[in-house]
DNA sequence: GTCTTACACTTACACCGTAAGTAGTCAAGG
DNA sequence: CCTTGACTACTTACGGTGTAAGTGTAAGAC
C-alpha cells in the first residue's frame, strides 16, 4: 500500500511545449543531434512518441523551438555605448551558446524561418552599429562579416573533437602518428600542426577573440575614414 | 528486333566508386542532402541499393568521398606570389564550390576525418602565409580567421532562399509583409532590410569579397607591424 | 448529468541504413 | 572445352525513423 491514497498513478506533471523543448535540448546536448528522435525524447519524458505531437507540430517545429531557445541565451548588444565592447560581448555569448549546444549550428543551416529571438539579436546588432555611426550600407557589411565569422568559427570548432589546449595538442600528436605515411605531402601542416600546435596547443577562446578583433579593428578604421 | 544482336540486356556500364560518388553529388546538388538516400541513389544508377555497398563502405564513407571531391574543386593558393591575391582566389573558389554543392557545408560539420584534398588545400594556405612572412603563430591565427569566415559565409548563404540581388530584394519585401505585425519590435531590421536591402538588393559575391578584404587588409597591417 | 475539449494512447505505414545470404558473370587455369 | 574462384549485383529481412489516423479518458462548462 503506497502513501498515494487518492487514486491516479504517481501523478505525473503534464506535458507542455516548454517542457518538451527543454527536454529535447537536454537530450541533444547530452547525446547529440542524431540521437534526438521523437521516441527517445518521449521516453525521456515518460510518455509515448505521438503524445509529443500535441505540443509540437512536427520535428521541424521542435527544432525551430529549440533553436529559438538557444538564441535566447545570447546577449544582445546595447546601442550607444562602447560599440566594440558590446559587439564583442554579443560575439562571445553567441559562441558560448553554440558551444553549450553543439547540435544547434547544424540545425540552423538551411532553416529559412527565423525565430523571434534571432530577429531580436540581429535587430540589436544593427542598432548598435547604426548608433556607432556606420552608414546603412556599412552596417550591412559589418553585420554580415561578423555573423559569418562567428557561425563559421563555431562550425569549425564542432569539427574538432578535442576541447582544451592540452587535449588538442595530444590529438595533434596522435594524428601525426596516424597519418605518418602521407605527411611528406603536407610539409606546412607538419610544421604548423606538428611543430607548433602540438606543443603550444590551441586555445579556442583566444583564437576566437583574435579573429574577432581582426574584424572589429578593421571596421573601426573604416568607420573613421568613412 | 534491336541492333543489339550479341545477347545481354542493353549493356550497362559497371558501377565504380567514382561513378557512385559522382551520381551522389549530382543527386544531392539537384534535390538536397536529405533526398540523398541509398535507395534513391541506386535507382538513379539503375541498380539496387545494396549494390552500392560493393563500392562504398557505408553512407558516411559515401559522404566522405563526396566532400573530398568538393574539396578538389578548390584552387590551392600558390606560395611566394601575391599572397593576398592567392588567398582571395582560394576563398572565392571555396565559396563557389560550396555554392555549387549546397549540401556540402552541412556534411562537413562534425566530420572528424579530413580527406586528402582538404589537407592539400590547408597545407597550401599555410605555405602561402608562411612565404608571405607570417610567423607560425600568426599563420595559425590567419588561417583560422579566414576559414571561419569562408565557411560561415557559406553557411549563412545556405540559410537564405534567394540567390540574385533582385530575388533577395523581392524576398525581403515579402517578409516585410508577412511579419508586419511584429515589425514594430525590430525598428533597425525594418530600416536596414526594409529600407535598404529591399531596394538595393544583396549581392552575395560583393558582400563576401568586402568581408574577406576586411580580414586580409587587417592581416596585412599586422604583418607589416609584426 | 451530460457535453466538450484536451491530451495521452495504440496501431499502422512508408521510408531509412544495412546485415546476411544468393546468384549470375567473367577471367584465369587446367 | 570445362572448372573454378573472385566479383559484384541481387533478394530478403530487421530494427529504426517521422508521423497519419483513430481510440480512450479525465477535467471543466453548462
Amino acid at each position: 500500500m503506497t502513501v498515494n491514497t487518492q487514486a491516479t498513478p504517481p501523478k505525473r506533471t503534464p506535458l507542455s511545449r516548454e517542457r518538451v523543448l527543454r527536454a529535447a535540448i537536454a537530450l541533444a546536448d547530452a547525446r547529440g543531434a542524431e540521437e534526438l528522435t521523437m521516441r527517445k525524447l518521449a521516453k525521456e519524458l515518460a510518455v509515448e512518441a505521438m503524445s509529443l505531437y500535441n505540443h509540437v507540430a512536427n520535428k521541424t517545429d521542435l527544432l525551430d523551438g529549440m533553436v529559438n531557445i538557444v538564441f535566447s541565451e545570447i546577449d544582445a548588444p546595447a546601442a550607444g555605448g562602447d560599440w566594440k565592447a558590446e559587439l564583442r560581448k554579443r560575439a562571445a555569448s553567441t559562441r558560448e551558446a553554440l558551444n553549450r549546444h553543439r547540435w544547434a549550428i547544424g540545425e540552423m543551416e538551411g532553416r529559412t524561418t527565423h525565430g523571434p529571438n534571432n530577429l531580436h539579436i540581429h535587430n540589436a546588432v544593427l542598432g548598435c552599429l547604426r548608433a556607432a555611426g556606420f552608414s546603412i550600407e556599412m552596417t550591412v557589411h559589418a553585420m554580415s562579416v561578423q555573423d559569418a565569422y562567428i557561425y563559421g568559427f563555431a562550425l569549425q570548432q564542432s569539427d574538432m573533437s578535442s576541447e582544451t589546449p592540452q587535449d588538442f595538442a595530444a590529438e595533434a600528436q596522435r594524428q601525426m602518428v596516424d597519418y605518418a605515411e602521407a605527411l611528406a605531402d603536407y610539409p606546412h601542416l607538419v610544421e604548423v600542426v606538428g611543430g607548433y600546435v602540438a606543443n603550444a596547443g590551441y586555445d579556442y577562446n583566444r583564437e576566437f577573440l583574435f579573429g574577432l578583433d581582426v574584424i572589429l579593428d578593421r571596421l573601426e578604421q573604416l568607420l573613421g575614414q568613412g
